[in-house]
Parts: structure tokens; C-alpha cells; sequence
DNA sequence: CGCTTACTGGTAAGCGCTTACAGGTCGGGG
DNA sequence: CCCCGACCTGTAAGCGCTTACCAGTAAGCG
């Protein structure tokens, strides 16, 4: 019991199989739960594990077990050194990696977390670093070509957010399609908007892509007349509608009826900028969102939206490539639905203040 | 060249070696930059690495370097299994992890994330988890005791999150002080409010106790009423915060002139209640929070804060942690300054519209 | 009471990588 | 023309842990 135990050099198993007085191996086994030992064996193990506060080196276990228990998830960020007023664009990819991380305690694995800023040259040597860390990985939106995809995929799974489907990877996603011709069909046949306008997000995101061009076959169907071109090219930040709409208005072009806008971020924005110069919202253009993240019921006014399953999108993606990390085959992409959420800022009258629509659940 | 490369089974150095014709000594050296490599070695070996799209295996480089480059962060989480409404208080600590992430990366090391639910009684486990995997960790608000740290921080350094300081361990916090000091002056003697309330946070939140302590102190001194007690006990969400007003409002109590927040989603909350039952902010009701979030600026109205320089807390958590992994010694407890910022929600004027205040750093 | 069966616990072989050390090659000086 | 030093490169040990395999022990049975 007097054994030196150095503050210093790592504790490893053998110090506790020393002060146990058993051998390494019944450490791990203790430890772990594997075979029967005898209460006793156990006892003076925990207790040694006790006493030193001892942890299992992690390197080690996955060295020998071939499995880290780690999920890497990459993700695009604003900018690169700056922080402030950047990052406010990540409201959703927060939730999804929540929901990753969610899923992941349930199997025991936890998330790498790695972002890449947006003119980060070494995009593929950071994922690399982390497809070193992990047993498979989740790519967020547009952070490997499809043949970078094909390529990583060699020596690890990988799942990809709102992304291109590749033979060599899945991919989880959400149904844009009825998601956006529910909200213009919303916005053109109850409301009877009949000049409506699309802000964009980044040009190169499959899912705003989809969105566009379902807004446009979705307005041109019911005849509605649309505004469209570089003037309408955010970025999904709040900064980037409200942008869009400053320019807009400074060239003193007229406003649509109602504008959709790429995601809810965007939309938070185009609110913000529109209430500053005096423009009613829905009275004198009514905006819309996409995403349903959690502020967008506390704008004011509420804001109508698309509500992803944020969070079920990370469990599912982490689902999905759980089971290609233990072996459970290919599973094929994955698209989840989406459900339209009338508040205020299409024109819809308030809930009544009775519901508070606040912390509770369903 | 006709190497079978089998799709399963790890690709290891060995197969890299033995492809470019070298030995695995000098695949490692390449990878890493040691030694001098004679030109050739060095091309047959990037070679068979971009041919086979090689990555090591982290874990294997651990084991052998005593280095992961992985930084743990562990936080509270809401809910469990509840997704909806539920994480919506997580905007402050998902900056702050943004920040650690970014200084993370300056050092190559990436950031492994775990949360624990409110009641989650598994938590040291998990933070051990955590540990084994890491080579050092941060630990945000609420996350250990202080006993339960200094057992740890035997294993591991550690960095504590507007913890309480151990000698096991440094914190990294914000001046709670100052910043409510400057808060209260402002809203008393500048808007000369004579009666005001805290909506607090978790109570076992070592931020929150400060700032009630200073609050109280600063109020009384200078002869205003608080309204204080049971009633006024929230959890730093926005759904805590509407709860606090909803039960005041349907009791019938009167209302105080200024409600100061414990954090922003607290008063992102009331905003959103007293809104809902027609009182109006900050005409009838000063609001204030606290953190400065990024949709701080965008609420209706605009919400008057402490800015606390949150994704540089994570930074500097980050930064103090390194420099224990690397044995560059103790640094001692850090207290990052803070900033009143005026907007609208405590009845300071609305900013001059031609500047938008949207995505323009500084 | 001796032998079989059922367990428990220990020994040692790796997991994939880094790196100290030794061996081999080549060029230049004596 | 031979020897020495400078440089590369290869061999092998070891990082901390899991686990197959075997030895030792105790209980069960004839």
C-alpha cells in the first residue's frame, strides 16, 4: 500500500495490477466485464482503479481493439480568425451535431469535432486528420468532392449532411421538395401572394439548390410572378439577407410580396433589415424561413418556416454510419421528411397567447 | 504494382512500404518530416500514400508518441431522449466550444465533445470516457465536484469553465462583477429605474451566484427595490425565463421596471412572454440579458447585454490547457473582461438605421 | 479418495506507429 | 588506392491494452 505512485508518467494497467496484486489481465477484465472473476479479484481491482483514479488509456484500447469509439464530423465555418459576428450562421449545424452526439453516447463512441474555415486551403488534410482519429466520419455539406469522397472512403465510412449521394458513401438529407412546394403553395394559394422572390444560400449547396429549383417549377405552376438573379445570392447568414435586402432597397428596386428565404438564419436577417427601414412584416412583405431552428418561434414577428428534424438528422446520420462501422452493410441514403410551420411572418394571425407555444413539448 | 489492395482490413505503413519499395522507418519519417530523405524515397513514398489514399492511424501514433492532439469538452445538456425545445439554452456554450475548436486547430489538435443530460447520474463516467480519449480536458459549468476534479486532474490536466478555481485545476471565467456592476449602474442611474428584478440561472452555477450576489449589492446600493425569491428562479433558458413571467403574470403580481436576465436566452424568453400578454419592452418592462449571443442584436427589440468575448473564453480555455499538456507549467486562473452593450430592450434609443449593425466586425 | 469438469487467473503475443541504433553507400582526403 | 565521415535507410523495441491459450485450483462424481 505505500507504492510510490508518481504524480508524473502516466499511470498505466500494470500500476494497477501492482497495487491490486493481480495481474494485467484481470485488470482489463474487471474493467471491462469480460470473463467471471471472483468478487474478490474485482474488489481489489476497483479499489486499486479507485485509488490511483485510474483511466484506461484510450490510444491503447483502440490500438488493440481496432476501434477509437470516436465519430470524426467535419463542418464548414465563417471565417477564419475573426470571431466576431461570424458565426452566427451555425444555429443549424449545432443542432445536428447535437443530435450526432446524442445518438453516439448511446453506442459508447464520442465526436470528433473539426470545422474547416471557408478558404481553408487544407480542407482535405484536416478531414485526413481526423479520418485518423475516428472510425467514420460525417461530412457537413460541401466539404469534399465527390471523388475526395470516393477516395477517403477507401480507408473509412462516411456518411454525408445534405450532401451528393456517391456509391461510396450515404447520404442523409431532407425532403426540400415537399417542404418548399407546401410553403409557396402556402404562401401562393392561401395567402394568394402573387409576386414572391427566393434568397438564396451559397450557390454550391446541394439542398439550396434543391430549393431554388423547386421554388421556381413550384411559383411558375400557380403563375406567380418571381424576382430572381445575383441580387437575390446570400450566403444562409443573417448578415448575407440582410445585405440582399440593403442593396435592394438602397437601389430603391420594389419589393416581392413574399420572400423565401434559403434558411431561417437568412430569414432572421431579412427581418432584421426590413424592421429597420420601416417595412412591415407580413403587412408589407411577408418572409419565410427554412430549418425551424429554435429562435425562429421567438422572433418577432414568429417566424414561418420548414422544420427539419435537425437533431434526428445527426442521430440518423450517426445510425447510418454506425452500421457500416460494425459491418451491417450498406444501408442507401436516407431522406427525412420535413413539416411546414405556419407562424406570423407569412401573414398567419398569432397563436392565441393562451398557448404559449414556449418549453413545451408537443 | 499490381498490389491487392484488400477494400476490408486496415491499410497499414506496411502496405505503404512495401508498395513504394521502402521500408515502413522511412514511410514514418516522410509522413512526419523527420529526418532528410533523399528526394526519390520521398516521391515513391507520397506515391503509394496518394495511391492507396493512406491516413494513419491516430491511435496507433498516440500509443507510440504519448500525444493524441485531442482535447475533450464536456457540458450539460438539456434533456435526454427529448429533442424538441429542448436545446435552445445552448447558443453560449456552443460559441465557447467554437472557440476552443479554432485554437484547437492552430495546434493541430482536434476536439472530442461530450455532453451529459441534466440528470444524467452517469456523468463521471462519461467525463472518464472522455479522458482516456484525450490529452486534456475542459470541463464547462456544473460538470464535476471539486473533489471529483483534483482525483481526476491526477490523470489529466484539466480547465474548468466560470468554474470555481481547485488547485487541481485553472479556470477560465469572465468579470461576472464588473459587467452586472455596469449593468445596474445603467439602468438605475442612467434610466434611473427604481425597481427591478434577477431572473437567475441555475442556481448551482458559480456565474450565477456571482451575478445574483452583484446584483443585490449593487441594487441596494444605490437604494433601489428588487423583487426577489422563488418566484424569480429560472435555468438559463428561454423557456425557464417565459415560465418565470407566465406564473408572475397569472398571480397577479405587478411587474418590476427593469427584469435583469441571467443570460440571453433567459430574457430571449421573457421578451417572448411579456410580448405574447401585451406588456411592452422596454416601454413598460426593461429587459436585459447577458453573454451577448449572436442573435442578441436581432431580437425585438434589440437586446441590451454583456458581451462576453465567448468564443475567446474558448480560446483562452483552450490555449491554458495547452500549455499544460505541453508542461509549460501553471498558469493561473484567468478572468476575461466584458463589455456593456446598449440596445434597445433596456430603453436606449434604436441605432441610427444607416448602420445596419448586421455582419460588419467592429 | 482419485480423477474429471468447470472456473479463474497469468503469460505473452500482437494492434500500427515512432525512433534509437546499427548497417550500408558514396565521396573526398591522405 | 584505401579509409573515414556524412548521410540515408532498415531493423527492432516498445507505447498500454486486449485476449487467446494454458496452468492451476477447487468442486463434483464414481
Amino acid at each position: 500500500m505505500t507504492e510510490t505512485k508518481r504524480p508524473k508518467g502516466t499511470l498505466t494497467i500494470y500500476d494497477v495490477a501492482r497495487l491490486a496484486g493481480v495481474s494485467i489481465a484481470s485488470v482489463s477484465r474487471v474493467l471491462n466485464g469480460q470473463g467471471t472473476p471472483r468478487p474478490e479479484t474485482r474488489e481489489r481491482v476497483m479499489h486499486a482503479v479507485r485509488e490511483l483514479s485510474f483511466v484506461p488509456d484510450g490510444a491503447a484500447r483502440a490500438l488493440s481493439n481496432g476501434l477509437k469509439e470516436v465519430v470524426g464530423v467535419v463542418f464548414r465555418r465563417g471565417g477564419e480568425a475573426t470571431f466576431e459576428d461570424e458565426d452566427e450562421s451555425l444555429l443549424f449545424i449545432d443542432g445536428i451535431n447535437r443530435g450526432i452526439e446524442v445518438a453516439a453516447q448511446h453506442r459508447g463512441f464520442d465526436v470528433l469535432i473539426s470545422s474547416v474555415g471557408v478558404h481553408d486551403s487544407h480542407a482535405t488534410a484536416r478531414i485526413s486528420g481526423v479520418a485518423g482519429k475516428a472510425d467514420g466520419i460525417i461530412l457537413h455539406d460541401r466539404m469534399l468532392s465527390a471523388v475526395g469522397i470516393a477516395r477517403l472512403a477507401e480507408m473509412i465510412p462516411i456518411v454525408t449532411l445534405a450532401g451528393s449521394p456517391t456509391r461510396a458513401s450515404v447520404n442523409v438529407g431532407c425532403d426540400n421538395d415537399s417542404g418548399m412546394r407546401a410553403l409557396v403553395n402556402h404562401l401562393t394559394v392561401e395567402h394568394g401572394y402573387r409576386h414572391l422572390a427566393y434568397l438564396s444560400g451559397h450557390a454550391a449547396s446541394p439542398d439550396n439548390r434543391a430549393r431554388a429549383r423547386v421554388f421556381e417549377a413550384a411559383t411558375t405552376a400557380v403563375g406567380a410572378e418571381i424576382q430572381t438573379g445575383p441580387a437575390w445570392q446570400g450566403n444562409y447568414s443573417a448578415a448575407g439577407g440582410a445585405q440582399v435586402i440593403a442593396s435592394l432597397l438602397e437601389r430603391g428596386g420594389d419589393l416581392p410580396r413574399a420572400i423565401v428565404c434559403a434558411n431561417d438564419q437568412t430569414a432572421l436577417g431579412v427581418i432584421h433589415a426590413l424592421a429597420r427601414r420601416g417595412v412591415r412584416v407580413p403587412d408589407d412583405v411577408a418572409v419565410t424561413g427554412f430549418d425551424d431552428v429554435p429562435v425562429a418561434r421567438h422572433l418577432h414577428p414568429s417566424l414561418t418556416t420548414i422544420r427539419q428534424p435537425i437533431e434526428q438528422m445527426g442521430a440518423t446520420a450517426f445510425d447510418v454510419l454506425y452500421s457500416r462501422i460494425s459491418g451491417n452493410g450498406g444501408e442507401s441514403d436516407v431522406v427525412l421528411p420535413v413539416r411546414l410551420v405556419l407562424r406570423e411572418s407569412c401573414g398567419c394571425p398569432p397563436a392565441s397567447p393562451a398557448t404559449p407555444a414556449l418549453g413545451v413539448g408537443a
